[in-house]
RNA sequence: CGCGGGGUGGAGCAGCCUGGUAGCUCGUCAGGCUCAUAACCUGAAGGUCAGAGGUUCAAAUCCUCUCCCCGCAACCA
C-alpha cells in the first residue's frame, strides 16, 4: 500500500564544521533508507539531506574569515559533502537553501500566506545589543545589560513581519492528541502536549530588516527585509520535492514525509513551527518526526566551549567506517542519549564483530576450505537444531523490519546477532570436526551449508548499517566457490597502544 | 512549587505504557572444545530493581511523598 518512503535529515547550519551529532542523524536515516529500499524498491526511497545557510551567525562567521557568505558557506558545504561520502550515505538529493529552486519556492510561500492573512506587519519593540547584534527580552536584558556581553542594551522598535502561529495552537494540539504517531517516541510528544498546554504561543516574527541582517532571502512584499533563517531552513523539506501551481496547490510525487529525523534540540522548530506552516499553506504534515537523544562525550555534554567535540573523521580514520556506523545505532536503542567514547567503540568492536561476526566467518570459511576445498556444498534436511536455524533465518528480516518501523536500530541489531549466536552454538554442538573424522559426509555438508546460510541472511540484514562489511563478505561467500581473506575485524588489543 | 529525563547485580543498559518466576552486553571465576581472530560453548558467583508509604491475591512495573544525578528554558544532531 504504501509504495513510497520520503525520509529527511535536518539542514545542517554551515556555522561549523560537522560533529559526531550531524553524523548520527545522517548515518541513521542512511541506514533507514538502505533499509527500505531493499523492502520496496530503489526507486520509492527517497532521502534527503542538505545544507541551511541563510542568517546573521553566517553572516558574521564569513565576514570573519573575510568571505562573502556565499563563499563561507560553499566552504562548509564541501566539508559536509565530503564526509557524507566517507561515511557512506546513500542520500538521493542534496538541497542548499541558497540554490534558486529553494530560495524561490520560499519568496512564494511567503506570498501565499502573505495573500492569506497569516502574515501580517507589525511593530517589533525589543533590548538590542549592537555589539552583539542580538535582540533580547526585557526579561534576558536584566538591568538593562546585554547577558552576553554585559555592555548596555538599547531598546530599538523595527517593523518586521509575523506568522500567525497563535492561531493554529488549539489545531495542532488536537492534531497531535489524534496522531500518535507524529511525534516520536512518546517522551517527545508528550513534552510537545505538555508544553502547548502550559504556553501561549505567540506569532513567530519572520523576517529581519535587510540593514541589520541582509544575508536571506528577501521578501517579496517587503524587499527591505529577508526571511527569519528557521522559516527559510523547514521548507527545505517541500521545495525540494515538490511545487506550486499557478492556484498555490502543492504537489509532490514524495510528500507528505514519512519521517523526518532530527535531533531532540530542534524538536519545537519541526514539531510546533513546522506542522502550522503547512497547515497554513493547505498542506499534509507529515507523517513522523523522530527526535532522537544526545551522544555525551565521556559523560559530558559535546561542546565546543568544553573543547570536546568529536570529529567522525577521526574516529572513521580510527576505527572504520563500519564500525563507526555500527557503533552508533547498536549502542543505545534509538531516541535516548548515549555516551561516546573510544572505549566503547572497541568494547563493541571485540566482542560483537571480532568475536560474534567475523570469527564466525572465519572459522565458516576455514572449514569450508578445509572440508570441501574452498566449495560451498549443497545440503539435505537438517537435524532439529538446525532446523530452528533455519526458522529463525526465516523470520529475521520480519523482526529487523519491524523494529525499523520503529525505528529501534540497536533492535534490529541485536535480532541479528541472536542468529550469529546460533550459529556459533551450533558449531559447538555439532563438533564438525568429529563428523569430517567419522566420514559423515551429508551431516557435514547439511551443517556447512547452513552456516553459509546463516552467513549470508546476517549480510543482507546487517547490510544498511554496515554496507561496506555487507559487500566483503558476499564477495568472500557469496557465490559457489569461497574466497577467504583476513578477518573482517581484526580484535584491538587495549593495551596496545 | 518553571519543564523534562534518570536512579535496576562490579560497569553500561533493557524491562515499566498493557502488574504475575528480574533479563541483556561487558567484566570476574570455574570448566569444555579446537574449525576459529587468546576467539567459541557451558556453568557459577553477584541485585531487598534509590528510600518510605499506599492500591492489589500479586509491584521494578500503578498511585503519593522524600532524597540524589542530569539536561532544557525558543536557532547546538
Amino acid at each position: 500500500m504504501n509504495k513510497k518512503f520520503y525520509i529527511t535529515t535536518p539542514l545542517y547550519y554551515v556555522n561549523a564544521s560537522p560533529h559526531i551529532g550531524h553524523s548520527y542523524t545522517t548515518i541513521a536515516a542512511d541506514a533507514l533508507a538502505r533499509h527500505m529500499r531493499s523492502a520496496i524498491g530503489d526507486d520509492n526511497v527517497w532521502l534527503l539531506t542538505g545544507t541551511d545557510e541563510h542568517g546573521q551567525k553566517i553572516q558574521r562567521a564569513a565576514e570573519a574569515q573575510k568571505l562573502e557568505p556565499g563563499q563561507f558557506a560553499d566552504k562548509t558545504v564541501s566539508i559536509f559533502k565530503g564526509l557524507w561520502k566517507e561515511l557512506n550515505i546513500s542520500y538521493n538529493d542534496f538541497i542548499r537553501t541558497t540554490e534558486e529552486r529553494h530560495t524561490g519556492f520560499v519568496k512564494r510561500a511567503l506570498e501565499i500566506l502573505h495573500n492569506k492573512g497569516d502574515i501580517y506587519e507589525a511593530k517589533y519593540e525589543g533590548w538590542y545589543c549592537t555589539p552583539c547584534e542580538t535582540f533580547w527580552t526585557e526579561k534576558q536584558a536584566e538591568e538593562g545589560l546585554c547577558p552576553d556581553c554585559k555592555r548596555p542594551v538599547e531598546k530599538i522598535t523595527e517593523t518586521n513581519y509575523f506568522f500567525k502561529l497563535s492561531q493554529y495552537q488549539d489545531w495542532l494540539a488536537g492534531y497531535i492528541k489524534g496522531h500518535p504517531d507524529f511525534i516520536l517516541p512518546d517522551i517527545r510528544r508528550n513534552e510537545v502536549l505538555s508544553f502547548l498546554e502550559l504556553n501561549k504561543l505567540t506569532d513567530l516574527c519572520i523576517s529581519r530588516p535587510k540593514e541589520r541582517m541582509s544575508w536571506g532571502i528577501p521578501l517579496s512584499f517587503s524587499p527591505q527585509h529577508v526571511t527569519y533563517v528557521w522559516f527559510d531552513a523547514l521548507i527545505n523539506y517541500i521545495s525540494a520535492v515538490g511545487s506550486f501551481d499557478a492556484d498555490g496547490k502543492y504537489s509532490s510525487r514524495w510528500w507528505p514525509a514519512d519521517l523526518h529525523l532530527i535531533g531532540k534540540d530542534i524538536l519545537r522548530q519541526h514539531a510546533v513551527y513546522w506542522p502550522i506552516m503547512l497547515k497554513a499553506l493547505g498542506i499534509e504534515p507529515p507523517k513522523s518526526i523522530f527526535a532522537h537523544g544526545w551522544w555525551m562525550i565521556d559523560e559530558n555534554k559535546m561542546s565546543k566551549s568544553r573543547g570536546n567535540v568529536v570529529n567522525p573523521i577521526d574516529m572513521v580514520n580510527k576505527f572504520g567506517i563500519d564500525v563507526y556506523r555500527y557503533f552508533l545505532l547498536r549502542d543505545i536503542p534509538f531516541g535516548g542519549d548515549g555516551n561516546f567514547s573510544e572505549e566503547a567503540i572497541i568494547k563493541r568492536f571485540n566482542s560483537d564483530l571480532a568475536n560474534d561476526l567475523g570469527n564466525l566467518i572465519y572459522r565458516t570459511l576455514t572449514m569450508i576450505e578445509k572440508y570441501f576445498q574452498g566449495e560451498i556444498p549443497e545440503r539435505g534436511a537438517p537435524d532439529e537444531q538446525g532446523r530452528k536455524i533455519e526458522d529463525k533465518i526465516k523470520s529475521l528480516s520480519e523482526e529487523v523490519s519491524l523494529a525499523m518501523a520503529i525505528p529501534n536500530f540497536s533492535f534490529a541489531l541485536e535480532h541479528t546477532w541472536i542468529l550469529i549466536g546460533m550459529a556459533n552454538k551450533y558449531i559447538e554442538d555439532t563438533k564438525p570436526w568429529n563428523l569430517a573424522k567419522e566420514n559423515k559426509a551429508d551431516e557435514l555438508k547439511t551443517f556447512i551449508r547452513l552456516l553459509v546460510d546463516v552467513i549470508r541472511e546476517v549480510a543482507g540484514q546487517i547490510a544498511p548499517f554496515m554496507p561496506k562489511t555487507a559487500a566483503l563478505i558476499r564477495e568472500q561467500i557469496g557465490s559457489d566457490k569461497i574466497k577467504k581473506g583476513n578477518p573482517l575485524f581484526p580484535r584491538i588489543d587495549k593495551t596496545a597502544p
